[in-house]
DNA sequence: ACGGCAAGTTTTGCATACAGAATACGTTTG
DNA sequence: CAAACGTATTCTGTATGCAAAACTTGCCGT
């Protein structure tokens, strides 16, 4: 494989080649396209709640912020748009999407029936190591449950369901997945379980291990079906809670 | 409301201010921003095949075709990527996303998914005026079928399938579906039946108004997952078939 | 005081300019 | 003649400039 690296003056040229070592080319680290360097960090801040849910994107101060200039800055934008993590406005820019309970709720629905469907594959499909790497981050999560260390057991929870997104072996699957998914993540950085539900939640996970051990696809789809509804209703509630508590700010 | 309408010289500006009926505004037809209509023209040459997939785009010849400069059309490139219809290559550019038999698979699993979903939640959610009016669909399909107009029965039968969709009353669950759909247009386009297996999907057609109208969200969600596996089927046969035309013709 | 208006300011959308990467091509050399 | 090389050309990725749209501010008349 050859490589050359060229530098171009007005009316002079270099030419360089080097030889690289197929091999090696997974050393190299090219630094990612600005646009796609942008979209990652844009999408961290609005999952991650740094961008308020409806705040407008200024561009320059974006592009300022994010030290690009403003054409990658769009072209990040259009993706995340795309994504569903902002809305376009003709001639108005773009703004972070804000989630209705009813859109939630909507939300919730697409994400219960793509996970039911991971299950049923994975069931199917899954390796003996892939489900010990499952029971291990299980017996990690139930570790931070006991110590109510929140942020540690969402991590743990996101990762054993990706897991069992990756098991089902279909990229598209895990794709559609992850996008809609995407959408949620910013409320679910701020949720807090009570108790019950907590409880209620891991024991849910310890019955999702023991139907993947048994392969039952069926049970697994609608344990699934479930447990996501009530994570649903779980943010739903938290979701009314801080309307009022921000009502209550506001009066 | 009061909408102005400016013109900037270097040094000497022009104001002009024009009331508009509130009411009067769907009249107008403030021409989308030309991202969006490049990305709806350049998604339409993906889907009918005219971009062949696998083919690189090339942003100046595009630019020139679409009469846009390149940077709304690298825009609505991005938008394209996010939906997964080309592919970004680093420093090369895009090109029209090619699926592979696996992949065409996987994708018609998703889709199955969603579709099973959205036919179980319309058979719950369904009104009479919407079933009506599918079932008038289904009769124009069969008059298609009967005088064998492929176009017509394809435009049709994508419309009753958005139908359904649309009595799910789930926007996101529409998008996604849409979104997904997309890449596989392009496939069903060239498509052709053979006869026993077109007469199966009508037939399927029929069992799905009567399940509908029945209410039995079940038994249409397992036929929509039937019906999809078919069409899969059908389709597979055919890139199968394509593919080795295609080898009989190189050879 | 207040609603409406016009000019000023900011911001978006698009086009163009330019540097660097990839590619095509003619030449050289073993 | 094929492989390698160097140059020219093409193409992508990013920055910048400019016009139109939206927003802000101050003014004026009632």
């Amino acid at each position: 494989m050859i490589y050359r690296l060229y530098s171009q003056k007005i009316n002079q040229r270099i030419c360089i080649q080097i030889r690289v070592d197929p091999m090696a080319e997974v050393i190299s680290i090219p630094r990612q396209v600005l646009h796609q360097e942008a979209a990652v960090r844009l999408r961290q801040l609005i999952v991650e709640g740094q961008i308020a849910p409806g705040a407008k994107l200024n561009e320059r101060a974006l592009a300022e912020q994010l030290q690009v200039s403003r054409t990658p800055l769009r072209e990040a934008i259009k993706t995340l748009a795309a994504e569903g993590l902002v809305e376009l406005v003709p001639n108005r820019g773009a703004v972070a999407a804000q989630l209705s309970a009813q859109s939630v709720a909507d939300t919730f629905e697409v994400i219960a029936g793509l996970e039911a469907q991971s299950g049923e594959l994975a069931a199917r499909r899954i390796t003996d190591a892939e489900l010990a790497e499952i029971r291990a981050l299980h017996y990690e999560m139930l570790a931070a449950h006991t110590r109510r260390d929140l942020p540690t057991y969402y991590r743990l929870n996101a990762h054993i369901h990706e897991c069992i997104n990756a098991a089902a072996r279909n990229p598209v699957l895990t794709q559609t997945y992850r996008n809609v998914n995407a959408r949620l993540q910013a409320l679910r950085f701020r949720s807090n379980f009570d108790e019950r539900k907590w409880q209620r939640a891991v024991d849910e996970h310890e019955t999702m291990v023991a139907l993947l051990a048994r392969r039952d696809a069926a049970a697994l789809r609608s344990l699934l079906l479930q447990h996501l509804e009530h994570k649903r209703d779980a943010v739903l509630e938290l979701m009314r809670q801080g309307e009022l508590s921000a009502r209550a700010a506001r009066a």
